[in-house]
DNA sequence: GACCTCATTTTTTTT
DNA sequence: AAATGAGGTC
């Protein structure tokens, strides 16, 4: 497919032919955009493009991504091409954008004003209470508790991807069948499990709208329902906008394309930037044969693609392309650099997960000896545990590191709890307030156990009313130890209740107050060390409360998450999750745990899924990558992975490819000693 | 009936 | 990190 030298034939603002042709082309539009190949840049001219020359206004171009993180960078690129003035109003998340479409109309969800949105943690603890209940009334057959954890999980999603096929509870029986059907699903578990979800979905769906809460499903499905339901709604917000830009469409589910099409379907204009190749959100919903289908959904509309990669080395790029090629059904796309091939990959194979820790330490010590600063360095992993070792050693060797997760901090159990004694504080009637209710009561204990809060629920259903007025009736009406203790927390309650209608506090100060008269802070103070970590994290919460101007705003933030929270991240070495690194590049790449139990993972149905995982995990490097594998892992056995099986024969011999360690196979089963092992790398 | 501590265990991946 | 289970104490 054609595309430009980045020398002679660049284009006006340092973009290649084939991007400037891509961010100038009107109409609907794939840019098939290969890792590396300036996709954000790409997205950004399109943006720009069409305001300086089509003369569009900022504020009518709606600019999606999938993380906060994508969102702000885009932000802050549109606005250092057009200057400090223009503040784009329309670029955020699906979820955002969905969230903000919804408050604007809650009824059409069945929701109320203010209402909240629960992240996949609370849709849990509904379908695990809902999945609870049918166990005791015997419809559901009691299991051990972690079969039953792995089906509370496989239910909850399922039922999102349900919303994201835009079956509604009433539907979802006939539909799931329909769905089983046309998928021509086989596995019986598989199959049972659709049905469970099914099952659950209509009450799980009840719950949500009594207590007033919107999924992250949710948040999309009831503005595109409503749009292909009722044209004047559709219209009503379609006419908002002159263009519709979207970022990582091969990660689009059925419904995001439907919301993306409803909005553009009058003039057409739909930008989507994507790569077949590294689409990794499968078990969230993704659909990655949208991208793959684009042109048959869009006869009229141009698919380009950008092959020219501005990141890499060629061998980095040689090794991602052999993992990729096995990938049967991706569209035909070639990387290709006009740098040179650099530096050999590394294959490293150690004895164990500590051996590892210790030798990436070690080694990221030697580059940062060179001049490599830590900045440029990152080690990514399949799954967040692993990184607990690296992280043990990188504080050993007291070399600076940065746990990238997004979303890990709002997800602390400490920060919703006190998000939860906010919420209980608010509302305190509401069934809103429910799930809040339940994480704080007896947190820190007070002697209100498992069986009072059975009796709780109980009395709330029979009575219809919140947990916190059946905890009043209680209290009111009997005597005993639990009614007292019960008394206290709930005057506790109503105090903070009547103090915050006064409002005469700041958010911040507001929660400082619930921490320390509910004694929540005093409890973690009691556990000395332990409580270390938690401490900081209320304080961290503390802080950031100080940017909001009221709850709502800030429980809003909570579970949507969020770019950053203040972190100071220069010059850290950064660890994450593949998942987390996809859009980013680091100069010295350390790949670890490419073992066949671990990665990849086993749990996955979709092996092409892995596979693309393994070629975003090669493309974030731009100079070195590393790859390294244990023969043991949690004290069992490992082999190395089959991405690394894959990786061409030819390259071992023609020495692009170095294998260093004592377990590997391929070398002629010469078994290099340790200490050849540490020559090689260098200590 | 509730709570504590200690041990086990098991992690998808993200909004 | 967080959820579970066992076993002992109040």
């Amino acid at each position: 497919m054609l595309s430009c030298r980045h020398g002679g034939a660049e284009m006006s603002a340092g973009l290649t032919g084939a991007q400037s042709d891509a961010a100038r082309a009107s109409g609907p539009i794939v840019v098939l955009a290969g890792a590396g190949t300036g996709k954000t840049r790409t997205l950004v001219a399109g943006f720009v493009d069409r305001i300086m020359r089509r003369g569009m206004r900022p504020n009518r171009i709606l600019a999606v991504t999938f993380t906060n993180k994508a969102a702000a960078e885009m932000k802050s690129r549109i606005v250092e091409a057009l200057g400090s003035g223009v503040a784009p109003q329309w670029v955020g998340t699906f979820h955002a954008h969905g969230r903000r479409q919804l408050r604007t109309d809650p009824d059409i969800a069945g929701l109320r004003q203010g209402f909240d949105v629960c992240d996949a943690e609370d849709s849990q603890k509904i379908v695990r209470r809902l999945l609870e209940k049918a166990c005791a009334a015997g419809v559901f057959e009691v299991e051990d508790s972690e079969v039953f954890r792995r089906r509370v999980k496989s239910i909850t999603a399922r039922i999102a991807m349900l919303k994201e096929e835009l079956i509604l509870p009433d539907v979802a029986a006939a539909a799931t069948e329909g769905l089983i059907a046309s998928r021509k699903l086989a596995d019986p578990d598989d199959i049972m499990a659709w049905r469970d979800a099914a099952a659950v979905y209509p009450a799980y769906q009840a719950l949500l709208r009594e207590a007033n809460m919107a999924d992250f499903a949710d948040l999309l499905l009831w503005p595109t329902i409503t749009m292909l339901r009722d044209e004047t709604y559709r219209r009503d917000w379609a006419a908002r906008f002159d263009a519709v830009l979207a970022d990582e469409f091969q990660d689009v589910n059925r419904l995001q394309f439907l919301w993306l099409k409803a909005l553009s379907r009058d003039h057409g204009e739909l930008f989507c930037v994507g790569d077949d190749a590294q689409s990794i959100y499968g078990w969230r919903g993704a659909n990655v044969r949208i991208i793959r289908n684009f042109l048959k959904e869009f006869p009229t509309g141009r698919m380009i693609a950008l092959e020219e990669n501005f990141r890499s080395t060629g061998h980095i790029l040689s090794a991602a392309n052999a993992v990729i090629a096995k990938d049967p059904n991706r569209l035909k796309k070639e990387l290709h650099t006009a740098a040179g091939d650099g530096k050999p990959i590394e294959i490293v194979s150690w004895s164990g997960s500590a051996e590892e820790a210790k030798g990436i330490a070690a080694e990221i010590g030697r580059r940062a000896l060179e001049g490599v600063p830590y900045s440029d360095i990152a080690i990514l992993y399949r799954f967040n545990f692993l990184s607990r070792l690296v992280e043990e050693e990188l504080l050993r060797s007291k070399i600076p590191y940065e746990l990238v997760n997004d979303t890990a901090f709002w997800q602390r159990a400490v920060v919703k709890d006190a998000l939860a004694l906010l919420r209980l504080s608010c509302c305190p009637d509401e069934r809103q307030s429910d799930e809040a209710f339940r994480r704080v009561v007896n947190q820190p204990a007070r002697g209100i156990g498992a069986k009072s809060l059975a009796r709780l629920e109980q009395l709330a259903d029979d009575e219809a009313v919140s947990l916190f007025r059946a905890a009043e009736i209680w209290a009111g009406s009997a005597s005993g130890k639990t009614p007292v203790r019960l008394q206290a927390f709930l005057s506790f309650i109503r105090t903070m209740e009547s103090r915050a209608e006064a409002s005469e506090n700041s958010l911040s100060a507001r929660i400082r107050t619930l921490l320390e008269d509910s004694g929540y802070a005093d409890m973690h103070r009691a556990a000395g060390e332990d409580g270390r970590a938690a401490l900081e994290n209320l304080h961290e919460l503390l802080e950031l409360a100080q940017e909001f101007a009221d709850a709502q705003d800030l429980f809003d933030h909570a579970s949507l998450g969020s770019a950053s929270h203040g972190e100071d991240t220069f010059g850290r070495v950064k660890l994450m999750t593949i998942h987390g690194a996809k859009g980013l590049e680091f100069g010295h790449v350390f790949l670890i745990g490419w073992e066949d139990t671990v990665f990849p993972s086993r749990n996955n149905s979709d092996p092409d899924e892995e596979r693309r995982l393994a070629y975003v995990a090669l493309t974030r490097g731009r100079r070195q990558v590393s790859i390294s594998w244990c023969a043991f892992r949690n004290g069992r056995p490992a082999d190395q992975n089959c991405f690394v099986d894959e990786l061409p024969e030819a390259a071992r011999h023609e020495g692009w490819l170095r294998e260093v360690g004592h377990n590997r196979r391929f070398s002629s089963g010469r078994r290099s000693s340790a200490a050849e092992q540490n020559a090689a790398l260098g200590f």
